[in-house]
DNA sequence: AGCCCATGTTCGCAGTTGAACGGATCAACA
DNA sequence: TGTTGATCCGTTCAACTGCGAACATGGGCT
């Protein structure tokens, strides 16, 4: 048994039980307790565990077991939402008017633009909205219509009405799913309904997507990737799908290395 | 079972029960009174509980003198907001589509709301819209605008183009202020013309205002009282206003006493 | 061989726990 | 208010366990 396998058991074994003791796991591996403590010393340099006397547990002891399985996976999630909100901050000019469809990105996208001045936000994301305006400098507006209570947003043929009435430089449209034959697909039927009326509206049209949801599609569907101009995505994204989009004359953007090299 | 973990149990048996006792945690957890002991020492020193005779009971974050008095005024204010939202509930009626203006009551009313089915809400209040909105058997409709982060409602152009676009049957508006003329006012311009639009497109108009807000105006001059033709506040409200609304011919209401008597 | 790295062993020390004991606190009652 | 019995607390001591450091072993590599 080398080094790197004994400590994968041990990672795996600490996943599942959520803590361990060092007698218990020597004993399991057939090593000396020395042993399994200069490897918890290795785990816990890199942030894997808390040692404590006679063992070890998870770290970041707040969370419950159930949660924390999650928490992993929504922390890589939340890596990937930062990024791509990173790149689409880049692409905002002065003086644009950009409109945000409602997201975890949306949000995101919000909290760098409540910082800068000479920007217009338009949304149906009601957090995003909240959060342009919390600094005063610049404007946001909130499109009427029915809130959705899970999503924040508001949806509905009053939303759809009041995007027609602005001119949008650049509008982000963050989608839930990018089917296999690049076919950008989203949750709701309301959702698709205002995007279509949105893009009518706007003149560059940039997706937004994790790379985490190519591949996946969602039920509604709201036409072809060919729709936009610009995808943004991270850096994980399938070079399958990276040649494909290449191909079809669009823009791919996966990080910030990639932007400023110009894609 | 390692320190860290029965620490964490106590913590959470705190955070439920409030209190606890050294006994049933001994037995609880299965170690010794002394070990118990030990343990409040530490959950004390970093301030999660405050130990007495016998057990130990939740800390209470530090309060400063002044902010007690503030609590109790506050606890006094909002039971005041509270009487006028179940008056105001009342007046609402199977099918009706009622506008809520933004503010402490509209929110109260809102939750109400939330639980009634037939009934449609139109309000600037985001907080009041996604309350109603949460339930789905309910219609919510929230005004576009131009977000105010401070107070949580939209305003502006947009919403008061999109109020004109519904009748409404009921509408409740809360103000800042009544004077001791009788007129109406409000803390914004963008408030006020809202307002205005709203009350333009509803049947029955029906104030709401605290007690404590007659006698004192905000800045922006709404009109005077007569532009509704219901009040709502507290029974504490002086019986001078009492008389001289009566005398306008004018609805007051003071409780849910007062409305069943019919006022 | 000589070296390096991973592992095991030994040993003194520190951390944790429980039992015991004397002092403090509480509640009930006169 | 003072007394009393019971309970609870803090402290000390002892036993145990786990820990780290130093040293020993042993296999793989140059």
């Amino acid at each position: 048994m080398f080094a790197v396998e004994r400590i994968n058991i041990i990672r795996s074994y600490l996943r599942e039980h959520g803590k361990l003791d060092v007698h218990s796991i020597s004993k399991l591996l057939n090593v000396s307790e020395v042993t399994v403590r200069r490897d918890l010393e290795k785990l816990e340099a890199e942030g894997s565990l808390t040692r404590l006397h006679g063992g070890a547990i998870l770290a970041e002891p707040e969370t419950l077991p159930e949660s924390r399985e999650a928490t992993e996976e929504e922390r890589r999630e939340e890596e990937d939402l930062e990024e791509i909100a990173r790149v689409a901050f880049l692409m905002v000019r002065d003086n644009d008017v950009i409109m945000l469809t409602n997201g975890s990105i949306a949000l995101r996208l919000a909290r760098k633009l409540a910082g800068r001045s000479g920007v217009t936000v338009l949304t149906n994301d009601i957090m995003a909205a909240l959060e342009v305006s919390s600094q005063n400098a610049n404007k946001a507006v909130l499109l009427g219509g029915s809130p959705d209570a899970e999503s924040k947003a508001v949806f509905g043929s009053l939303s759809e009405a009041n995007v027609q009435k602005f001119f949008v430089n650049r509008i982000f449209v963050q989608v839930d799913g990018i089917s296999e034959q690049l076919q950008l697909t989203v949750s709701s039927q309301e959702k698709a309904a205002l995007i279509r009326e949105a893009l009518a509206c706007s003149e560059e049209k940039i997706i937004l997507c994790e790379a985490a949801r190519f591949s996946r599609n969602a039920f509604y569907r709201l036409g072809p990737l060919s729709l936009a101009s610009k995808v943004i995505t991270n850096t994980s994204v399938q070079e399958s799908y990276k040649t494909r989009i290449f191909a079809m004359d669009l823009q791919l953007f996966t990080s910030i290395n990639a932007f400023e090299g110009g894609a």
